[in-house]
DNA sequence: AAAAAAC
């Protein structure tokens, strides 16, 4: 059977798909934006059309039909309430839409059926363009007591038959290595602290163990106890942005279809009241960012006494200074059950050692576990640092643009996202690229979520090839082609660094990154060089001389980045630990995991190949000729003490047929 | 000094 045919999804989108729509590419610039079908002028050389809108009408009829009545729903106890929103309208489902996101379609899936139908991938090409020796390479790194073994197959763990249902409606193949690792760990009830960058399946690692536990323990429970408005999830799942919490929240949309487990998201940023009546309609699996959560926990909207998931996605950034009183908050002194009484799982691409110490407060007895590419998409990912001084960034950002523009030739999207440290640098660069003739547009924290949401619709589809962005966009989002990273003002922290360049060189397809270094970022300069040469990317000699210089500067910033602990390393190892009983740490591998990895981001799920051939590789100006997919025969590779947990099976059988 | 996150 192919592939074209076997999807249950793609007949629902099918059916409520218009006939007509809009062409995607679409630029307008900061003047003329409320004005849709307006044409930019002649400075840009970029695609013009008409305005990409989202018609009313083009919300399919209720989804959820009578899904929600399944075989795998539980009991009788919320079967009163079904009849509620079995077979929604499709005046509701658009008034009722609990994100500013305009919703194109009900069918959770059709992002899935639309990237395949305008692909047009065929089983052949399934296999073109992915590395699937690679996968042999992925170090994996785990720590704790009685770790479970890794499974080779979503087949190996017993998700139940909605979930796997799910699973093949997503056109997952294979699992991820983070999936293949910590799915049985979690599983198994225990609590996680996990490595793994963004992109490499990380969403669903922690989903599927969750609605897997919510279906079978927890969804005769979720109904109110009875004191009137207080809703009572049964897991929760922290983001630090709202774009995050809501890409996480349409993935678990997928997972959870018609599974009778209802996921939920709130945020800030959107009406209150909308996000409540979703709520009111019952959640099992909440996800949130802190602000608005706390406020509705302290308006007894919503209570965490039921709590038996906790994620924290990006669990670094969610515990660093200035989000940690309020997670302490909403974990340690609101009214979630303390660690043993839930299971905590906590993912991020960095892991610092001090997050760590942090951390640990939420888990009890924990298992470490660092999966493959940790830190960077390294070797897919092709770094470039230039010296640039402050005052020539914007020359020297548009040299790059505009080589970029005229390799752009056969009209594929290639889009550029550009870092800038402050929001008023974000404004500023927006205005002048914008009246420059290139199109761009920005995000940061003090644009109305509306604002916000609509740039990155503008930027993922192409409209906008540019996105000039605050670290609000660093981490987590997940943006398909993607193929320039560009730190105009270089992070903070080598951590943001990396999640940064993480946002291209996705789906297992090439990305590059360019960074403007000046004088004053000196002091990540030794840094850099560490994180490059992990990722065997070429120094350039000026950067070695600041490296070397910033020896002075003692090693605290560069603490994570020796060599051989690139991303995340047990701090429960270190010689000052000196952990509780709590804390068995068996070491059952010495080295920690290792220097390069090469995890084919999304390659593993079928959905991804598309992007194969026309994209990526010509796309990029500037772009390294040098890092394609020969780069892996090469067998360069050193993974660095990569011992005891890494032997990995058998790789036959990757592709769709695992699924027939 | 700066990003982010509630109203």
């Amino acid at each position: 059977m192919s592939l074209r045919t076997m999807s249950w999804a793609e007949a629902v989108t099918e059916s409520t798909r218009k006939p007509t729509r809009q062409p995607l590419n679409t630029y307008v610039p900061p003047h003329l934006r409320y004005n849709a079908g307006s044409s930019y002028g002649p400075g840009s050389s970029f695609t013009e059309s008409t305005q990409y809108g989202f018609p009313p009408s083009y919300a399919g009829g209720g989804y959820r039909g009578g899904g929600r009545t399944g075989p795998s729903r539980g009991g009788g106890g919320r079967g009163g309430r079904a009849g509620g929103y079995g077979g929604r309208s499709r005046g509701w489902s658009q008034s009722s839409n609990p994100s500013p996101y305009p919703k194109q379609n009900r069918d959770p899936f059709h992002d899935v059926s639309e990237k395949f139908e305008k692909l047009q991938v065929s089983e052949e090409d399934i296999n073109v363009g992915i590395n699937f020796d690679a996968y042999e390479d992925i170090p994996v790194d785990s720590s704790g007591e009685d770790v479970p073994p890794p499974v080779n197959t979503f087949q190996d763990i017993d998700l139940g038959d909605c979930l796997n249902n799910n699973i093949k409606r997503c056109r997952y193949v294979k699992p991820t290595p983070v999936q293949r690792h910590a799915i049985p760990i979690a599983m198994a009830g225990r609590d996680l602290m996990a490595c793994a960058q963004t992109g490499s399946g990380k969403t669903a690692a922690f989903c599927f163990p969750i609605i897997s536990g919510v279906l079978t323990k927890c969804l005769s429970r979720s109904q109110s106890p009875g004191d009137g408005w207080t809703v009572f999830p049964s897991a929760l799942i922290l983001s630090p942005t709202r774009e995050l919490a809501s890409q996480i929240y349409e993935e678990a949309e997928k997972f959870a279809y018609q599974s009778g487990a209802k996921v939920a998201v709130v945020y800030g940023g959107a009406p209150m009241g909308q996000q409540l009546r979703e709520l009111e309609r019952g959640v099992d699996i909440l996800v949130a960012t802190p602000g608005r959560l706390v406020d509705m926990i302290e308006r007894s909207r919503v209570s965490l006494k039921l709590i038996k998931y906790l994620a924290l996605d990006e669990a670094d950034r969610m515990l660093d200074m200035g989000f940690e009183p309020q997670i302490r908050k909403i974990v340690q002194r609101m009214d979630m059950p303390p660690p043993g009484a839930r299971q905590t799982l906590l993912f991020s691409a960095t892991f610092p050692n001090e997050i760590q110490r942090l951390a640990a407060d939420f888990l009890k007895n924990y298992i470490f576990l660092t999966v493959g590419r940790v830190g960077s998409s390294t070797d897919l990912i092709a770094q470039k640092v230039e010296f640039v001084r402050d005052m020539d960034k914007i020359k020297h950002l548009c040299g790059l643009l505009k080589n970029q523009r005229e390799n752009v030739t056969h009209g594929k999207l290639a889009l550029t996202l550009v870092f800038v440290e402050t929001k008023k640098g974000a404004n500023h660069l927006e205005n002048w690229l914008s009246r420059n003739g290139f199109p761009a547009i920005a995000i940061h924290g003090d644009k109305v979520q509306m604002e916000r949401e609509r740039a990155l619709r503008s930027f993922k589809c192409g409209s906008t090839p540019i996105l000039v962005a605050t670290d609000v966009a660093s981490r987590g989002l997940d943006i398909p082609h993607v193929s320039h990273v560009i730190n105009f003002d270089f992070p903070k922290s080598i951590d943001d660094y990396v999640h940064r360049i993480g946002r291209t060189g996705r789906a297992g397809k090439s990305g590059l990154a360019t960074a403007f270094f000046s004088e004053k970022n000196q002091p990540l300069a030794k840094a850099l060089v560490e994180l490059m040469k992990e990722s065997k990317q070429e120094v350039p000699s000026w950067l070695n001389d600041y490296a070397d210089q910033s020896l002075s500067y003692g090693g605290d910033q560069s603490q994570s980045y020796g060599s051989s602990n690139f991303g995340g390393y047990d701090f429960r190892r270190s010689e000052n630990y000196h952990g509780s009983d709590n804390y068995g740490y068996g070491d059952s591998t010495v080295g920690v995991a290792a220097a390069t990895f090469n995890d084919v981001a999304g390659s593993y799920a079928a959905d991804s190949f598309g992007y194969g051939g026309n994209y990526g590789d010509s796309s990029v100006a500037a772009s390294a000729g040098s890092f394609n997919d020969a780069s892996y025969t090469g067998g360069e590779h050193d993974v660095a003490g990569a011992s005891g947990s890494s032997s990995y099976g058998n790789y036959e059988n990757i592709v769709a047929g695992g699924w027939d």
